[in-house]
DNA sequence: GTCTATAACTAGATAGAC
DNA sequence: GTCTATCTAGTTATAGAC
């Protein structure tokens, strides 16, 4: 019955690491928790650290993976040097992370890999990133080509901000409700939301390079900005 | 001597809970690097809870004061019903809380809040909330009549999506080397961050509210979306 | 206000019986 | 594989001398 204690220990530590933090959570917690043995943890997994990084591979690697699949749907779709709709790409990148925030299990991990960018722990910090690199270079490359006129400079900062929102929308509930307290309508919906999200960043990734003029006349919404 | 115990407590300490997070960080460690006695943070704060609290509030209020008053010149400068020009309102609310992050002391504090959005602590989670309740009504109201034409659902998202960029440039450095790993321009100036950022959050604020056409043909940056 | 000393407790890890 | 018992080392908080 090892599988499923390693199972049920990952499920309880993920929750628990991502609502009291790892350094707040004990492993007397998630072995009480888990209905498991305190040792459990140790002989499954070796320690508290090595428990973390599972926990981390479990959710990253299947969401990166469904990335690529649907870059490379699109890029086989069109063709392979030319340019690749923009909205489409953004939604490519944005829906299995935003999916795996709002699956049953998943949506603990998000806050738990939020958290985990402001952690200080080099090893879990090169381990997450690890998991990353491969697509973010590939999506790095086809925003180029959907974007070619866009100054390589721009396009870098401009992906961060998608990043930027993409993972806050992951983190949900909690921050998103600092701004505009009871104006929420409560939808749950993330294809709503994906839809929304994929609107508000096309629009910034294509907006022109050229600086903006900050005392602009007043402009109706859709109005394209200069 | 007690106020410059207090003050280098109050530093020492945002930097390692910054560092370490709150439960990471034990009150040895604080005042070991401050220099103080062990036995000094429960004498002037009264907890390690407690300090947190000053902690906060001493670098939030001065930041949304700023905000404020960028936003009262903004309607002095603009007629009382009329529209607000939308890039200069998104640099008031944008600006103070990027400069903060960038200050000499500031830009431990930002990881710090950034962090606080993850935890779940009631009671933290209730203070930070209380600092920005009134600027965020404030803002709302601006933005809505900056935007007319913008149902007031779709602004609401919006709106959260401009304080997820803004939130995830605050905390800067570790975040924003994920995606594109090399191809960083090594810019500390924050001018250029806001200009880059105006820019984008602008044209995302601005875009129509209509749902976005997934199979789009190629376009130029700086052409107007559909 | 600042210090030392220590109380009261909890942490991660492991040895060894079963 | 799972358990109990325990070790070592860390934590917050406080009492009381100066």
């Amino acid at each position: 019955m090892g599988n499923k204690t390693k199972q049920v220990i990952m499920d309880v530590a993920e929750a628990l690491f991502a609502t009291h933090g790892y350094e707040g959570t004990s492993l007397r917690m998630i072995t009480q928790q888990a209905g498991v043995n305190l040792a459990a943890v140790n002989y499954h997994f070796g320690s508290k650290a090595a428990l973390m990084e599972a926990i981390y591979e479990r959710r990253i690697r299947p969401m990166n993976e469904e990335r690529l699949r649907r870059l490379d749907a699109l890029e086989a779709h069109h063709g392979d040097g030319q340019h690749l709709p923009l909205e489409a790409l953004v939604e490519a990148f944005i829906a299995p992370a935003l999916r795996l925030s709002r699956e049953g299990r998943g949506n603990h991990f998000i806050t738990l890999l939020g958290r985990s960018y402001l952690e200080s722990s080099p090893t879990l910090h090169a381990q997450v990133r690890r998991l990353f690199d491969g697509v973010a270079e590939r999506f790095r490359q086809a925003f180029a080509r959907a974007l070619p006129e866009l100054p390589s400079g721009e396009l870098y900062w401009r992906l961060h901000f998608m990043v930027g929102v993409l993972a806050y929308c992951m983190t949900g509930t909690e921050m998103m409700r600092l701004i505009a307290s009871s104006r929420m309508e409560a939808s749950d919906d993330p294809d709503e939301l994906i839809t929304r999200l994929v609107t508000f960043i096309s629009h910034g990734l294509a907006a022109p390079a050229s600086p903006v003029v900050v005392d602009a006349p007043p402009r109706r919404a859709g109005e394209a900005l200069r």
